[in-house]
DNA sequence: GAAAATATGGAGACCATCTCCATTTGTCAA
DNA sequence: TTGACAAATGGAGATGGTCTCCATATTTTC
């Protein structure tokens, strides 16, 4: 049963893939992440993408088969290096200041990709199950962040890490609120003040 | 400057229109309400809609220029009910219980409707403006109940109403998550507490 | 360096969206 | 009631984005 499959599904290992076509690859995904920032991704033609990346459609179709999983290659990057982040706080300070240094920065970083932010917002509303593997992969960080802080008896223990994923959710889809980084300050500041032990 | 223009641009009133037109108008909405509780709306052709609702899409068109303008007739009318529980709510019960009353019941709701609620996710993180003026009628009765409460001294006053309405926000765009109910609950139970006053 | 495997790109098929207008339906005054 | 005008209809067809297909080009292997 598809026995000596890689593990790691990974942007890179899996196929070995000809020189040509990893260079059309990283042109496109390149060239996505551009638009992503700009916050054009979903307000040009798809074939476009391929036109600025400067290969011919059949290309961008072979490598990625819908704007979703073009999305998804960009996401994918993203969301590790979050939660590298994630990895090395909660190996420098205390569990419950990791879990709230960790929001805090998120919010920054979503602040500071604002396009990325939106374009990201969109596609988790959209079609539910293509970020899935980047999104499985954050909210591991988020759970064993919480969870760290629940052993060390910083954090109530009766409300689950998916609270702390939809109230992120929240943050970035409401990504056009005009006071938006307030906002979202407030709602890390209420999730961190709501999950001490109340009373 | 545009003077005389009635203060409701509402469903009804504004003008007369006549009487095959309110029926046409009518049957869309009802059709597109439809196909929402059905979770279909987004995966049908719009042009669909007006077959399916027996009027020509012509027809459609005049009505609703956009998918979205569509969604948003439908959407207003869940929001004006939500809104009068709000109203009724607060004056019934002391103003934080009337806040958590409605914000429980809010997902309740949701909960109860959720091809609705996906649909309406969708739109937040589609196209910004769509919902906009249903969206604002729901966040004025948010932003009542929370500034009620605050009066009271039972709630926080450094965080704004604002806040409340981005977790409402990824309560609903997290619908499809599976263990949605439990989270939903748990965001509630986290907004709650962290509105007391810290310590 | 020749054959096999792999990848390319863009012409054109396909299909949802939206427009346009000849026709139908409703309204109102006489 | 009826005529005349305004309002609304509906669906055929233009438009334009998405995706497929395959003759050609490139890389790899032996």
């Amino acid at each position: 049963m598809t026995a000596d499959k890689p593990l790691r599904a990974d942007t890179r290992a899996d196929k070995p893939l000809r020189a040509d076509a990893r260079r059309n690859r990283d042109l496109l995904i390149a060239k996505a992440r551009e638009l992503f920032d700009a916050g054009d991704f979903f307000d040009i033609r798809f074939d476009d993408v391929a036109r600025l990346a400067g290969v011919g459609t059949g290309t961008l179709y072979r490598h990625f088969p819908t704007r979703e999983s073009l999305a998804e290659a960009v996401y994918h990057g993203e969301v590790t290096a979050l939660c590298d982040r994630a990895r090395r706080l909660q190996a420098t300070l205390p569990a419950a200041e990791a879990l709230a240094t960790f929001l805090r920065d998120m919010v920054d970083h979503i602040d500071a990709h604002q396009g990325l932010a939106r374009t990201l917002a969109t596609l988790m509303a959209d079609h539910s199950g293509a970020l899935a593997e980047g999104s499985r992969v954050l909210e591991q960080a988020v759970t064993d962040l919480v969870a760290a802080a629940v052993r060390d008896g910083a954090v109530r223990d009766d409300v689950g890490a998916g609270a702390v994923m939809m109230a992120l959710h929240g943050i970035g889809a409401a990504h056009d609120r005009p006071g938006w980084r307030a906002e979202a300050d407030d709602v890390i500041t209420l999730v961190l003040d709501g999950l001490r032990r109340p009373l």
